[in-house]
Order: C-alpha cells, then sequence, then structure tokens
DNA sequence: GAGTGGTCTAGACCACTCA
DNA sequence: GAGTGGTCTAGACCACTCC
C-alpha cells in the first residue's frame, strides 16, 4: 500500500463512529473481515484486532460463517477493584498505620447471620479496628470472620496484622458481594472517624465467600469525602 | 516447526501457572518475548498476545525496555449493572415518573470539561431533571451531552423522554467511568430530593465513552437510603 | 544508543456453523 | 460444502524508555 500504515485503533473509532451514527443499525450485519481489510487499506489480521476490540467491550457480536452483527442493547457494567485498604492508602502516596479497637468471639445478630447464610447466635470471630492515612482516620472497619471456614483466625490476635491482609494471605475467596451507600454518622463512627455525628459517610459491605462457604462480613466506614471509582 | 501449532492459549494458560505456583515470583521479571518465543517453539507475535492477554488480566505489568513483570498482589474486582433508571424502578415494583427540570445549551464547566476531555467552554447541552418512585423522588440527575458526539440530542426536547433513555436508544457507549461517594445534600439538592439541607445523599457520576469519544457524564444523586448492590 | 514491547503485513490453514 | 471468523507464522519496522 502506498502512504502510512493504517492502525488498528484508527479502524476501530471509525467502525465505532458508525455505529454510534447509526450508519451501522442496531442488529444489522456488518461487511466481512476482508472486505473490510480492502475498504481500509489494511492487512486482515489489523481489521481482526479492531473487530475483537469491538467485541470485547459489546458493541458488535461475532460468529463464524453468520458474520458479524452490531448488538442492539450493548450489556451495561461498572467493574470496580477491590484493593488492601493499606494497597490504597500507599498508592495515595500516605502512611498506613492499622489500629486494632476490639477483638471478641460472639453470638452472630440476626443481621449478620442472615446475609452469611449462618445460625442466629452462634459463635464467630467480631473485629473491629480503624485505618488511618498520615496519621488520619481514613476506614472505620466492622468485620465477622467465619471461624467455621477460616479456623487459624481464632490463633491470630489481629494487633499487629489487619485481618484484611490476614485474609488475603491466608482465605483466599472467589466471589465477593458488594453493597454501597451514603448514611449518617452515628456517635461512634463519628469520633472516630473525626467528622461530625450526623455527617455523610460512604459505607461498603463486603461478603465473601470461598465457593458456597461465606468467608467474612466486613462493613468499612469512610468519610464522606471518599471516592469509590471503576477501573479505567 | 515440527508437530502441532502451538496455541496461544497455551501459552497463557502455562504462564498464568507460573506465576500462581511462584515459578515466576511477584515482582520478578520474566524472559523476553523473544526468549519465550524459542521456548514454547511459538512466534514472537503468538507469545506477545498470551502476554497482553495477561497484562489485560492484571497479572502483569509490561514496560518497553524495561521488560515484563509479575504484579506483586493482584486485584481482585466487583462488577455493578447500570440500569436504565426506569427500569431500576419498576423492578422494585413501584411506579415511574420522570420531570424535566430544566434544558439549555451553555458553556462547559471547567470540572466537566477536564473530565470529559473537552474544552472548557465550549458549548454543550445541560439538562437537570428529576425521577420519582411512586411519587417520591428517587434520583436527582444533572447531566452534560455532548452534542459533538450525539448530534441528535440538539434537536430533542427531553420533556417526555429522559435523556437517559434517549441515550440508550440513540447512543451507544462502549466504557463507562463511575465513581460513587457520600455527600451532604445542597439546598437545592435538599428541597428536590425532600430530605433535609446537609442530609446525606448518595451520588453516583458516570461518564460514558464510545471508544475514545465522550459521550455524556452525569451526577446522579440519591437520598442517603439508596443502595448499590454488585451483580451476584 | 540499544533493548524491549507494540504493531502491521501477507499468506496460510483451521474450526465452526449455516444452508 | 462453503463462507466467515480464529489463529499462527516469519519478518519487518516503529516507539518508548532506560542507560
Amino acid at each position: 500500500m502506498s502512504g502510512r500504515r493504517v492502525s488498528f485503533r484508527a479502524i476501530r473509532d471509525e467502525m465505532a463512529r458508525r455505529i454510534g451514527q447509526r450508519e451501522w443499525a442496531p442488529g444489522a450485519l456488518i461487511p466481512a473481515e476482508e472486505a473490510l481489510a480492502r475498504e481500509f487499506g489494511a492487512a486482515r489480521a489489523t481489521v481482526n484486532r479492531a473487530l475483537q476490540e469491538l467485541a470485547r467491550s459489546g458493541l458488535i457480536e461475532r460468529k463464524r460463517k453468520a458474520g458479524t452483527r452490531v448488538v442492539p442493547h450493548p450489556v451495561r457494567e461498572a467493574r470496580f477493584a477491590i484493593p488492601l485498604v493499606r494497597q490504597e492508602i500507599e498508592a495515595r502516596g500516605q502512611t498506613y498505620h492499622y489500629r486494632l479497637l476490639s477483638r471478641a468471639e460472639e453470638g452472630l445478630p440476626e443481621a449478620v447471620a442472615a446475609r452469611m447464610k449462618l445460625k442466629t447466635g452462634s459463635v464467630r470471630l467480631h473485629v473491629r479496628a480503624l485505618h488511618l492515612a498520615d496519621g488520619a482516620p481514613y476506614q472505620y472497619e466492622d468485620r465477622w470472620i467465619n471461624t467455621g471456614a477460616v479456623p487459624g483466625a481464632r490463633a491470630e490476635s489481629f494487633e499487629v496484622v489487619s485481618p484484611n491482609e490476614w485474609l488475603v494471605a491466608k482465605a483466599p475467596f472467589s466471589e465477593a458481594d458488594l453493597t454501597v451507600f451514603a448514611d449518617a454518622a452515628t456517635e461512634e463512627e463519628a469520633r472516630l472517624l473525626n467528622v461530625a455525628s450526623g455527617a455523610p459517610v460512604f459505607v461498603v459491605e463486603r461478603l465473601t465467600w470461598l465457593v458456597e462457604k461465606p468467608i467474612t462480613l466486613v462493613r468499612m466506614v469512610h468519610p464522606g469525602t471518599h471516592r469509590m471509582v471503576s477501573r479505567l
């Protein structure tokens, strides 16, 4: 070919534009790779890469023999990273500190038991802790650990190592359920996080499972300024 | 080479295994593409594809000249669905209502322009609206639409159809960036959402792209009781 | 400057699936 | 059977970044 080579990004973007502008209608069949390669003056492999990226991002669907179609209603979802608090803080260039507030084996409150699919009142490990960034309160953590699935936790004091890090190292999980919402700080949360009582706090509740077994349920409370950002 | 060709999946899986088994230690440098290609008896392009997939899934990090490293602590993720407000409300068995608050073509404030990667002060469409569930305020929406990428929006009044639904039908996107946080209701938000001024509100900001082009930036404000739950 | 990853080409064969 | 996407090769040149 004459002139500069055509990049797969340019081809991808042009095809995305056609989909966006409805030049290629929702549900419609688009030209085959070879035809597109001729049109764009590129190798078929290059067009293929562009198409694969569009397919991966959910804009088109491809089937051998049947060809490539514009997906009528692309599926929409956002992904959020599940980081260690320590990493989250250190990634901001701040110094991390950890403080254990309490640790006890207690009977499960009804609400907690229900979510973990365990029996109300059965005894599990309850840990409360504070995570600080450059000395300022960053996250208050209230956690229940299913010692049935993670027996080693009963022998750990959590005075130096946070439950978060201990669990990551010792108890892998396969699924996580997350719930996020805003709330007004309770008296205790306000005191611990150094905000006004009733001030907005950002709460993340995370329940992790190893295949059907609950591992841990944690409620993480942040000052309202905290942002949770999807991966880019 | 003799024998069957080696697939990029086989190479990818074998490399993932080495990382999982610590044969390639966390943080360690792994061999360069050419060396791997020789080892696996494959073309460099094939090894490259395997490596790119591992990089995309977060297991390794690649830099020109510096080489490829095993990421010390792979990050897990949670996925959240991105629903239509109407569907979200109707799925709760409630009746949906929509009210347009304002619609104008205005210059972009600096903060908005920066996030959309557009020029400050360039004119785009600004829409504010309210979504109600069983007559009660559910979500206050403050939205900018990039009429450069979605020209049809300039001809739409948004008096009956919400920008959310209109955009879903007319302007597909391939990626979405989400930011969620808690905030204190402003005077106006409090009035619109029927909560006390300064009460906790749950804010979701969503920026969507069609490949590299910004489509719309929307700030959605909910009463603090609102929950956002990951897909199970 | 040099080493490493990033991308493109031209050609080939394979694998799936529709008719 | 035949059309379309999926993948692999061998070679080349480019682009970034470390030294």
